[in-house]
DNA sequence: TTTATTTACGCAACCGTTTTCGCTGTTTTA
DNA sequence: TAAAACAGCGAAAACGGTTGCGTAAATAAA
């Protein structure tokens, strides 16, 4: 059996394959009997266009890159949620990346990206990127970038974040207001943007309420639950441990959950918790987690939209803006009320 | 400036288009002092083959299309950790679909790979996929598909499941022989292969000691989180109601945890509680949750790693054999012990 | 009726690679 | 020394659509 090309349909109609191809793409030029015929025949021989001929003419994929962290992880499957929507609903193909935070991966991905692979990317950056020269130079390669929640400020492009700074300084302002002496903030190191806007959140509640900040009070954890454990582990039983916590990623409460029962530490009486996380069993932990919850799939979704209706027009322009979608803090026994 | 093609270099180093790309590929036509010469110009240029020209030229895509009921799910996101570990190393890229549990959905997207718009597809089916043509179909089409968890019989492919029959058998033994008169198992509806070998499993435990089977105790749930809330309140506040309860799918299990909590029904004391999940906050859960834990991360390395060993030979056959990794049944507070 | 316009379609170039085949010059074998 | 083998490269035809342009017939305007 053939393969089934344009080429056989115009046998079939002893048309031309120019007038097939404009027929299947409902150009004006073709008239209307010649369209039902070709459409007609298309269906009966189950005919689907190659993918990759049409690309490789229109110098248009109809695919989009997302480019990621991590998969597993509330935040980054409820944002490819949001993004599946709009690519559903515009007909674009998701490619997705995992860069596990590695910044080497980060710029072998964009880099195959410079092939014209994709129409556009949406990027998470990772923690150990430390330069925006492989964004910039995919985007002087006309692929429009839009980041999303954790973005570079140097590069001039569309934004969707969340309130991070405010965020966390209601949410450490809380802790303070609930009778907390020490609070201390549980983040990773890295220059990403919502590290920074939290920590200054974080700080400016602590100033505010006259508690001097000192870099003590923040604690650093790596890749390695392990190596978190140990640290948590050593802070939550020194002489001047936290007697609350504002927690910057997810999957590092849990190892607090852990490390309190090891210590007998009882939350929220010995150490109040919150933080930011997407989980949607917080309402069932024991106790139930205070969290900062960002709106995931309304991020993903917002930055799709974007990226997608910037490709529909001929001559985009990628504005440098930020585009703000407010967390939302849910007071649950983690922390007092 | 012009567009950077092979062209660019043939006509910079003098040399034609073929030799170039042949140089590109290192073929043994070309002489090394050529290729050196090559190599280094497409370094120096930044020069990035175009894939589609290459996809279009060599009937290859070097992609695999994922094709998932949802993506905001333990089991799935680690799935694709694990299938993305495989694509990354063989350099395979990786096209997401989510059927959102819709068998037209799965329908449309499985027609349009008959495209060639993929190389192959590693699929779990949704819960309303009632026939398998649609897969049979693309198969024939010389796509090759790989099932993971969620597999139909009736293809005859390789299918990477775990022992959901077994699995299911333990754990609704361990709620008997820890007391449970009347144990439930709660489900979804519909044809699924892993609920109806669950099915099985449970009742071979019934039966195995002596408890009568009827398919009242059986609770089907929907994907409507209100209406499983009502059923499982309905359920659980009437005269006969579980002292045990098998459940199926993770989401269910949070529900269950919310209507105990409404109706002051105590995990484990009044309700023992065992559910397939890939919750990693299991332990934390109130009760800590008792979980059956499917190797998802394994399976998804393992149908990826099938699929793309098959798509090196030339003449692939995928065998129609079923490899089974086990689960594993981790005991917590939720059940007795 | 003549001219201008529109309609509907075909021709052929093109998108960027890959690959077959053929050619030349050099090296090996008999 | 002639024939055979080989190494290194180029020409050109694919792969399967898309699109600008040309053209004949049909219709509209003058």
């Amino acid at each position: 059996m053939d393969k089934l090309t344009i080429k056989t349909l115009a046998k079939e109609l002893q048309l031309s394959v120019s007038t097939i191809s404009k027929a299947l793409r409902d150009s004006h030029e073709i008239s209307a009997a010649t369209k039902k015929k070709v459409l007609a025949l298309a269906e009966q021989l189950n005919y689907t266009p190659n993918p990759y001929a049409s690309s490789l003419r229109k110098r248009k994929s109809k695919t989009i890159g997302v480019v990621i962290p991590e998969v597993v992880n509330s935040f980054f499957s409820q944002a490819i949620n949001g993004i599946e929507s709009v690519a559903k609903e515009k007909s674009y193909h998701v490619l997705i990346y995992l860069t596990h935070e590695n910044f080497e991966n980060e710029k072998a991905i964009l880099k195959d990206f410079e092939s014209g692979r994709v129409d556009g990317v949406l990027l998470s950056v990772s923690r150990e990127t430390t330069s925006c020269n492989h964004i910039a130079e995919l985007i002087s390669k006309e692929v429009p970038v839009v980041f999303f929640d954790r973005v570079f400020n140097e590069v001039e492009t569309v934004k969707v974040i969340t309130d991070d700074f405010e965020s966390a300084y209601t949410a450490a302002s809380h802790l303070i207001k609930k009778g907390c002496k020490n609070p201390y903030f549980v983040s990773i190191q890295g220059n990403l943007n919502i590290i920074t806007n939290r920590t200054e959140g974080f700080k400016k509640a602590l100033s505010e309420h006259g508690i001097k900040f000192d870099s003590n009070k923040i604690i650093n954890c790596s890749t390695s639950p392990k190596h978190n454990y140990d640290t948590l582990f050593k802070k939550l039983s020194s002489a001047k441990k936290p007697d609350g916590i504002l927690c910057s990623i997810e999957n590092l409460s849990i190892i607090i959950y852990q490390v309190c029962e090891d210590l007998k530490i009882k939350i929220p009486k010995d150490l109040q918790l919150i933080s930011f996380s997407n989980l949607d069993t917080a309402s069932f932990l024991n106790p139930p987690l205070t969290t900062i919850t960002q709106p995931a799939y309304e991020i993903g979704k917002t930055a799709a939209g974007i990226l997608v209706k910037a490709l529909e027009k001929k001559n985009f322009v990628m504005p440098d803006e930020n585009i703000v979608i407010p967390s939302v803090l849910t007071i649950r026994k983690s922390a007092k009320n």
